[in-house]
Formats: structure tokens, sequence, C-alpha cells
DNA sequence: TATTAAAATTGACCACGGTCACTTTTCTAG
DNA sequence: CTAGAAAAGTGACCGTGGTCAATTTTAATA
């Protein structure tokens, strides 16, 4: 049996993701073009698709390393000690998600991962997202009724509801940041039993 | 200047949702394919890109008018008296949206309309949700704190989110109805404040 | 009825994601 | 060093969504 993975490999992998990140830096993830990319990373067609299952798993790729990233931040933060700032500390990583229609739309398709084999970069973005959560919600003075746990998947919920309602027509353009406060408010400051 | 729109027009549009219904049925949406639609219908490819702007726009018509179907039965049902019948009222049409991941991903990608000319029958069919929604909690016996449309916002939030992560293998395979009873629990009976 | 302009339709054509049988490179075993 | 097997890479080819200049049909008007 040969070496399992060579280094020849690696290197047409790094071409790659780095011509796909030239591209969306110079047109956005919306113009990216598969064709682009293997003609700037010098590689045929074919190399493209074995490395990647599809154009969606670079996308998944690219898209899911910058949360990842941003997600990185945003963990080593205080937890919020209302919920302004924890929208505060929630928005920057909203308005990546949202900066193209496009990007959003990955993002939901990735949100829920299809297999196990196939938990990728912004699946997992997502799962940290809660843990990160839990933890400030639980640290926070928010309701204690509930486990924090159950407490950050609506936050996230509430994350995706804001987001697509900010593409939404009917909501004419209210910013995210007024529809979270509405909904988080709500969510995790209960103001009575029913 | 000639007629503004012609009854041939309509026929061949009847023509071109039939056949599209019929491929549907056979075989799924997935399976879904201009060609053979065009095929069923006897006309041009052309023809069809002439009555819906992309396929999506069929998809969103097929889609959303079942929706719509569906939700008027709903509308018509009493107001639920407890948490337990609301789930029941709604997983149908839950069921509905999932029963293809396909069929999910195109409802999401409608769910928020990009622009005011562009809101079909899946965007209007969410904004029907919430009303049958906010009427039925205004009227149960749920939190008095908050205005039932924001409630209603917010079952429609916690429905996409069981609904995604139906599919999500993290989850495995956890049924949307305990999810939603988890989540409405929460959210509509909180025990209590902050 | 003849004219004519808008509406409707056509189908060759293009763009782009994805496939696959084949070639080239790499590495290990003998 | 060599043989050979697995990994990596290639590019012609295909499927399918979408476009558009040209053609046909419709119906209002003179």
């Amino acid at each position: 049996m040969a070496k399992a993975i060579q280094q020849r490999a690696l290197k047409t992998r790094a071409k790659l993701l780095d011509a796909a990140q030239a591209v969306v830096f110079e047109q956005g993830f919306e113009a990216l073009r598969v064709e682009e990319v293997v003609k700037r990373a010098g590689v045929a067609k074919g190399t493209f698709f074995a490395h990647f299952k599809d154009k969606d798993a670079l996308m998944d790729q690219l898209i899911g390393t910058e949360m990842n990233r941003h997600l990185d931040q945003i963990a080593t933060l205080e937890p919020p000690k209302d919920i302004d700032s924890l929208i505060e500390a929630l928005l920057p990583g909203m308005q990546l998600a949202t900066r193209e229609r496009y990007v959003f739309d990955v993002i939901l398709r990735h949100s829920g991962a299809a297999a196990n084999a196939e938990i990728g970069p912004i699946a997992s973005t997502f799962a940290r997202n809660v843990e990160v959560l839990a933890n400030w919600l639980a640290r926070g003075p928010f309701r204690k009724d509930i486990d924090p746990v159950l407490m950050a998947d609506g936050v996230g919920a509430f994350q995706i509801q804001a987001m697509a309602l900010s593409f939404c027509a009917i909501h004419n353009g209210e910013p995210m940041e007024s529809m979270m406060k509405r909904y988080l408010e709500a969510w995790l400051l209960p103001k009575s039993e029913g």
C-alpha cells in the first residue's frame, strides 16, 4: 500500500483554496466559478472534484472557515451581562453570514448536515455556537427555568429568523438588531407565566 | 394595443403546471427536469421561461400552492387549547415541508422574499401562517406579556429550527414532535421571570 | 377585410457544474 | 533498482438550466 496522502495533493488543495479565496475577494461568492478557480490554480477541472465533492463543499469550506475564525474571537469575550451586549456580540457574525444572499443560502443549506460523514465546517460552527452561547447564558442574568442549551438553541433559531427576514421585502428593512432585541427579550427574559 | 393576456397563454401555463405536477407525482420534486416538463406539455423550452422566471419559480408555485391548500384546512380549526394540540395541528404541515430535503431547501430559500415583486406563494404562506398562529395564540392559555404576532413569529422560528434539525445527523433522528414540545413549552409557557 | 403592433412561442445556442476512462506520478516491497 | 499498485491528475464529454433573435399567432383599429 502506498503512502496514504501525498504532499502533492496537499499543495494542490491549497492552491485551489487560495485561488478560490482570491476570486471571492475580487468578485464575491456568488460570482465564483469552478472553471475560474482551476484556471488560476493551474490544474484540470477533474482535479477540483477530486478534492471537493462539489462546488458547495468548497463554499462550505470557505464560509465555514471564516465563521469559525470569527467564533474564535467571540469565544474569548466575557459573558454578556444583558441583552444589548449579547446582541452586540452576535451581530458581527450575523452580518458576515448575510453579506450576500447567496452566502446565507449556503449557510442555511449546511446548517443541518444531511449525514454524519457530511458534517462540514459550517455545521460544526453551529454546534460550537450553541456551546459558547449556552455557556454565556448560564452565567448571565437570564431566565433560569430552562436548560442553557435549550436557551442557546432558541437564540440560534431567532438568529436565523432575523437573518432571513432581513432579506424579506415584507419587513421593509427593519435592522436585524431591533428584531433580535424584540425576540431575545421575550425569549430570555419572559415577564410572566402562562 | 392587443389584449393584455391571451387565453392561449393561460392554457399553456396550465399545461406546464399539469405536466410538472405529474412528474412530481411520479418521481418527486428532486427529479423534476424542465426538459421533461416542456416535453410533456408539448411546448418549447423557451416557453417555459416565458411563464416562469426560472425553475425555482415553478417550485415556488407547486410547493406554495400545496402549502396554502393545507393552511386553508388548518385555518378552520378551533384554536388549540394547549401545547400538545398546537403541535398536533402544526405537524402535518411540517411533514409536508420536509418530505424531501430538496423541498425544504426550496422553502427556506423562498421564506424570505428578496424583493417586493418576488413575494411568491411560499412567502405569502409564511405570512398567512403567522396570522393564523397569532389568532390562535391570542385566544389560547399562553403567556400574555408579549404581542401574539411576536409569539407567532417565534413559533415559526422554532418550526424552521425543528425541521432543519430533523435532517441533521448530530441530533440523531429526534422526532420534530418532541423538539417542538421542548421549544414551545419554553416559548409559550415560561415558568419564571429573569 | 387588411393592417399592424403587441403577445406568445420557438429552438438553436450558451454557461457551468459534474463525470469518468485514461495517463502520469509517487511510493513501497522484493 | 525495478515492478507494480495506489494516489493524483487530466481533459473531453455530458446533463441541465437559462437566453435570445427570429417567427407565428392574436386581436384592436381603420
